[in-house]
DNA sequence: TAGATTGTTAATCGATTAACAATC
DNA sequence: TAGATTGTTAATCGATTAACAATC
């Protein structure tokens, strides 16, 4: 019933990279810094800090700044780092691999508990301790391992039985390493990784770079 | 020394998607399309769809919209992607390996011609036909072959001397697996991946979703 | 207390959307 | 030509930055 003021997607696309830095200023044993300390830091504006932490609460304390292990903490828990989400992986490939041994994922409550593939090659070893089944037992795995989060990284783009089978089961999230753009509603959210399309942009970016050098001139520092 | 209109981040961005789903049409034979139904088929306004285009060059033709295979090939032409782009990858971890056994960056240009690595089992080694070489070498290397772009893969956080060495050999844009934020001046563009950071965003909105679904009660479909 | 720094409101900037004249 | 749809300007919306009173 209470009034909550939507919190914009670029605030929350900010939160992991505060938590990270708060993390190092840990490890660095800094006990408090204020939004301009950090700002310098973050490369951002301290204005920007202080409103964008002001979206969950009064954090900081006048004449003193932020205690950095309790913001960090404060992070955490916005983000739900401290909460367990159960994942399945569906796709063995080479990238199905990678993030199956990223540990780190882990660390940070996501654990991934089986992984599915169609290759019947593949069905029945294990990457990384946890067993590689069969596509077509998901729905029942499922059914029987109430699970959070897919993550998919199949290679072709028969994707929408799937993603069907998934949301049925109640599947809330889906990390999506596809190319593909998935619509699915309001009852799914969806996160896109398109490792294509972030390298394409870098190309861009540095043919960019490129241009401008050029119509500077070879002199130019 | 014309006075080019410096084109916002959100617009490249939505660079590679526009390139996708012209690609997707071309597969699909529609040779010509207007912004209103690409504007249905993407879920954004035509308006923007327009104004995208219109920040490059008069694409399209008044009363007809716009030829599909012709509009592919400026958005490819903008994205760079009829170029081709040396690259290293530096680190052959679970990533380096998925990303370096990944044919789809070749066929978008982008040619990984040598590998690095720090561990000797796996020096001498090759993934996908790529050689793996030592880390020590790659100042030499890059020497010897003129090289674009440097994906990082390297699992841990001493990696400002990696940089060092890129930057210094020429490499003019930087693929940044690492959760770390490199800032590196004006002379190099970096693009951040940052699964984690991805991964911590889909646990927030997921745990939004769920937060709203209890707030509207059990009994509301 | 005086100084520092937050929380928060107001001003600015940029990006998206709407509208419509130009034109194929 | 008439109808359709762009290119482009103007209006709106949202996000960032600046400013400062509140307060530790």
């Amino acid at each position: 019933m209470s009034m909550e003021k939507r919190i914009s997607m670029a605030v929350i696309r900010r939160l992991p990279r505060y938590f990270r830095y708060l993390s190092d200023l840990i490890r660095l044993d800094i006990q408090r810094i204020s939004s301009k300390e950090l700002s310098e830091r973050m490369d951002i504006t301290a204005s920007q800090i202080r409103q964008d932490l002001n979206c969950f609460g009064g954090f900081g304390q006048q004449g003193y700044g932020y205690n950095v292990q309790s913001l960090n903490e404060e992070i955490a828990h916005i983000l739900g780092v401290d909460r367990r989400f159960a994942c399945i992986l569906i796709g063995a490939g080479n990238m199905g691999k990678a993030l199956a041994n990223y540990e780190n994922f882990r660390r940070r409550g996501f654990d991934i508990t089986a992984i599915f593939d169609i290759a019947e090659d593949k069905v029945g070893t294990q990457i990384n301790g946890i067993k590689v089944h069969h596509i077509d037992t998901m729905a029942k795995y499922l059914h029987r391992h109430p699970t959070d989060i897919a993550m998919l990284t199949v290679p072709n783009r028969t994707i929408s039985d799937i993603t069907d089978t998934v949301v049925k089961a109640g599947v809330l999230g889906i990390w999506n390493f596809t190319p593909t753009d998935l619509r699915l509603g309001d009852n799914v959210v969806v996160e896109n990784v398109h490792l294509s399309d972030s390298l394409m942009v870098l190309g861009y970016r540095l043919n960019e770079l490129r241009r401008n050098r050029e119509a500077q001139g070879p002199g130019s520092v």
